[in-house]
DNA sequence: TTGTACGCGTTATCAC
DNA sequence: GTGATAACGCGTACAA
């Protein structure tokens, strides 16, 4: 049996000195000589001593712990979107040696008032919100300010975000110069203004090139670009481009076109978008819109921890065009 | 600016108790009177009161935590693969309602040991082990006994796994049913212990149906699919069929056999493991041996909860075939 | 069954 | 620059 877990106060007394310096020593505070805060930390390293989060945070108020809160219906949905993992990952990467620990809350929107008011209370370093609806993120900026949602939710509330309509932009204008001519968009959910920004790029840019634009609604899933495809080309069933809103809309609709007949990407171009994992395994290999959310999210969350977020804080990171075999020219 | 949060003090006073009697109360202690604990649950609900996690830890010595350790090259590979998406479902599905946290640490192996010595201190209340090798397993067992490994990595560490020998028997029964001739095997990394069974399952059935196996090795990632089948293919041009260890290294399989001309299922049938997120999203969609990761998490981590694990403690889920086009009779 | 008193490991506010 | 000392909020022997 080892003896228990090395204190501070076995710090201290292996340093000759009192707690109090031991701690500022541990804590980089300026007051402190530095042959005694030498002292210090070679007992820390000697007696391999970490201090105690708990009792940390029960002294100090603050808990070194970062919030990432979730909307999604449900555990599974949350689980199969890779948009998630890479979000996490980006996280992660941030909190990488600070030894800040992430806190993971997914929650359907019914239940997210009751999540997001515990965060609040909790007095954690800061918050990461994902698909977290408009109301609830400006109710819970205005009690906790230090937030950043994903996307640009609400404009209030500070926000990480890709150019979404320029990413659209670049995916319309690489089909339209590659002779494509009716270039069709399959939205996502419409309560997101990630998908809103994406549409209204794909709009413009096919006004610009004088195309006449076509679209249907979607969901972010695969269903929905399955079906979305199929109301398409219910529409125009010679329509020789698609642009979706997620990799995982995309898929959907490359099964909807090969079920129905047609060749990707000799009859039908399509276009992804988030250039997540998906977009490289799927067969032709998808071209999409690169948006590098682990960027976005290191970043965010590195500010955060650094106390940098303040009211108007802001930032948007370019996207580009990842091009696939799913587009080529035939 | 609102009051600081209710402490148990405040609760005692409103239910007109003492900080001890009101503590019991909350903590579910017998030694209660029924009127007593209704006046004090009554005043929780009344001022919104929460326990401080942090002077609960520190009072107790236990931490309301759940570690989970995923060992992984890099961040990158953990947020790409979904294999992970489904351990962090599965996880927080165990978790909702109890109060209880996750703490996620992705490591190297370099640094696996390490990261497990701070958690074997850090007091949580369990810990769900991924990928982590034999020996680390066993250590970290040695010093700290409420864990759980995924998949059956070192015999003596308690572990949750699947039947892949068994899943790998219906992959090929199924081609070979199908009038499958030349069914071939694309592996796992070596020392993953569930791509050893789900092999040797292969060469087990093919044995069983007098057929000659033929297999090449893998790393669990798509370019190994896609490597591996054109290694294969140089060996056998006229091979029918491809099981995989894993569904990326199955998307690897279907670009290469498309690549070089083959049409799926109609020369080639493939069939991935995990059925996971990715095999409803492939053209042709995947067929895919069923793992049912989401539960094998969920009920290791119930009984880590409970105290339930003990030495020899383990828990073995069936497989079973999802079929889809990728393997349809042609 | 209930209340008193102490301790958990740390930070922060004072004096010195 | 350093050292006592008082919180921080809660659990839990122990006494009543």
């Amino acid at each position: 049996m080892p003896r228990s877990r090395p204190t501070l106060i076995d710090v201290a007394r292996a340093a000759g000195v009192s707690r109090s310096t031991a701690s500022r020593a541990i804590n980089g505070q300026p007051s402190v000589a530095p042959d005694v805060r030498a002292r210090v930390l070679q007992a820390v390293a000697a007696l391999g001593y970490h201090p105690d989060s708990a009792a940390r945070a029960l002294a100090s108020g603050r808990v070194d712990v970062i919030d990432l809160v979730v909307v999604e219906q449900d555990l599974a949905t949350f689980g199969a979107n890779p948009f998630y993992g890479r979000v996490t990952a980006g996280l992660l990467a941030a909190l990488d040696g600070t030894g800040v620990q992430m806190r993971l809350h997914v929650t359907p929107a019914r239940t997210a008032s009751r999540v997001l008011d515990d965060v609040a209370q909790s007095g954690s370093l800061g918050t990461l919100l994902v698909n977290v609806p408009a109301a609830l993120a400006r109710r819970f900026h205005r009690r906790y300010r230090r937030v950043v949602s994903l996307g640009r939710f609400a404009p209030t509330v500070p926000y990480s975000e890709s150019d979404n309509a320029r990413g659209a932009a670049l995916a319309v204008r690489h089909l339209a110069s590659a002779g494509r001519r009716t270039i069709a968009f399959i939205d996502g959910p419409p309560w997101n203004p990630c998908a809103g920004q994406r549409h209204a790029g794909y709009l413009g840019t096919m006004a610009e090139a004088g195309l006449r634009p076509m679209w249907t609604h979607g969901n972010f899933r695969r269903q929905g670009g399955y079906d979305g495809t199929l109301r398409l080309l219910q529409q125009r069933p010679d329509l020789d481009a698609i642009v979706a809103a997620c990799d995982m809309t995309a898929t959907g609709a490359i099964q909807a076109l090969v079920a129905t007949g047609r060749r990707v990407p000799d009859d039908v171009a399509v276009v992804g978008f988030d250039d997540s994992v998906l977009a490289a395994l799927t067969t032709p290999p998808l071209t999409s819109v690169r948006q590098p959310v682990e960027e976005m999210t290191t970043l965010a969350v590195r500010d955060l921890l650094q106390g940098r977020v303040h009211d108007g804080w802001h930032q948007s990171f370019p996207t580009s065009l990842t091009v696939r075999a799913s587009s080529r020219p035939t």
